[in-house]
DNA sequence: TTTGGCAATTTGTGATCACATGTCAGCCTA
DNA sequence: TAGGCTGACATGTGATCACAAATTGCCAAA
């Protein structure tokens, strides 16, 4: 860690700041699941392994804490939320208000070679949930999400949206590991189909359902 | 700006860390309209005005950025936001989902006390209006709101609801300004007699155009 | 007068340091 | 042996510095 300094960002390698490299990955952890609830980190310990000071390691756990991907104790230790049932519910019910809103402004957009392209994906979902890998699950089901979304063109609410995945990201890992195994992906076969048929009423309604089944079932 | 460091927190003045201190001073001059939209900042500039090194100063602002607060250019340089018409009405609708939500979930434990309170604080924003006070205004409205929400025990949504307000924070400034002046607050003499009235449909409506109607007046 | 370019200044980034506090293990005492 | 205390270590906070890049201002040339 010597003052090197002046490698002009060598190859252009991230093409990013560092705290920014830091923050996209840790965010990608996390809301993919590969971090536990509960679970620590250190500053030190992120600059470690990103190969970086303190000082980017601080500003991305902040960024990732005003996000509320991480919680802050009161002595500034951070570690992953665990959620109660109550936030979880509130914010399984966020999910629901913001993406089918989402969906919704998606519909009279969506075209053949978009539904393709969420056939393809939920195809990959299934088969993730045929190998039992949960942290597979979890991305590509976002990704099936997100590429419905994106469609909508409104930035802010998928912004909203994706925030609100972050903070359930921890969480779901555990929820999906404990849940019916090897069920497909019904829910989104029915988005899929409603989209097809231009059903809005029926589109709110399979990705409420979608979004709202694995996040009951905890019961805790 | 020696390094005294040792003083421990002299008198409990303001109890929290630095960086903290410069977050919610900031958060709340952004939320109130205080700053202009595209309202450059620096950070040397903020820690000389609270007294600290650009460290906290950074944080807070990267807590600011993290939530929509602030704008972060590609150069890095910091300001607040300028809004395209597009994303306004992105955040209004956002405002609308989530805010009919809260108030809904309100609904079955707002008592007596909570809407004497709420005409009271009413009271406060039409003295505002017929002051022509705009970041008065905004203050007590967005404390009439909240009012409100507290009630829904949701504090994850609440959570949402004030990230959305943050980022129309310097847009309302402006849009208050140009918008008719001295119109009392009918909508949330409606909001107020259907929580009078236990009358779900009609809180709905009411909170929804209160939240819609101020926001799509701007046509640019 | 206008415009192009160069230099001074401003500004953000990241590293490092000093320090206070929090955490925990091990030891001493009752 | 159990419980509390002490010390070492870990950890977050904030200040300062060096540096690169961007911005600005200024002067000269057309």
């Amino acid at each position: 860690m010597e003052k090197i300094a002046s490698l002009p960002r060598a190859h252009a390698e991230t093409s990013a700041s560092a705290h920014e490299r830091v923050y996209r990955t840790l965010r990608t952890r996390i809301m993919h699941g590969e971090l536990a609830p509960g679970e620590a980190l250190t500053l030190r310990g992120i600059g470690k392994e990103f190969g970086v000071s303190m000082t980017p390691a601080r500003e991305a756990v902040r960024r990732l804490v005003a996000e509320g991907a991480l919680f802050l104790s009161s002595s500034g230790r951070v570690s992953t939320p665990e959620l109660t049932n109550e936030r979880i519910e509130e914010l399984a019910a966020l999910r629901a208000l913001i993406e089918v809103e989402l969906a919704s402004r998606a519909l009279p957009r969506a075209h053949m070679a978009l539904i393709d392209r969420l056939q393809t994906i939920n195809g990959v979902v299934a088969e993730m949930i045929s190998k039992r890998d949960a942290v597979g699950y979890i991305r590509t089901n976002l990704e099936f999400h997100r590429t419905l979304y994106l469609r909508a063109q409104a930035p802010a609410m998928l912004a909203m949206a994706e925030t609100v995945w972050l903070q359930l990201g921890p969480t779901m890992r555990s929820l999906y590991g404990r849940l019916g195994r090897t069920e497909p992906p019904h829910n989104h076969k029915l988005i899929i189909a409603a989209l097809k048929a231009g059903d809005e009423p029926g589109l709110r309604l399979a990705l409420r359902s979608d979004v709202t089944q694995g996040l009951r079932l905890l019961a805790t």
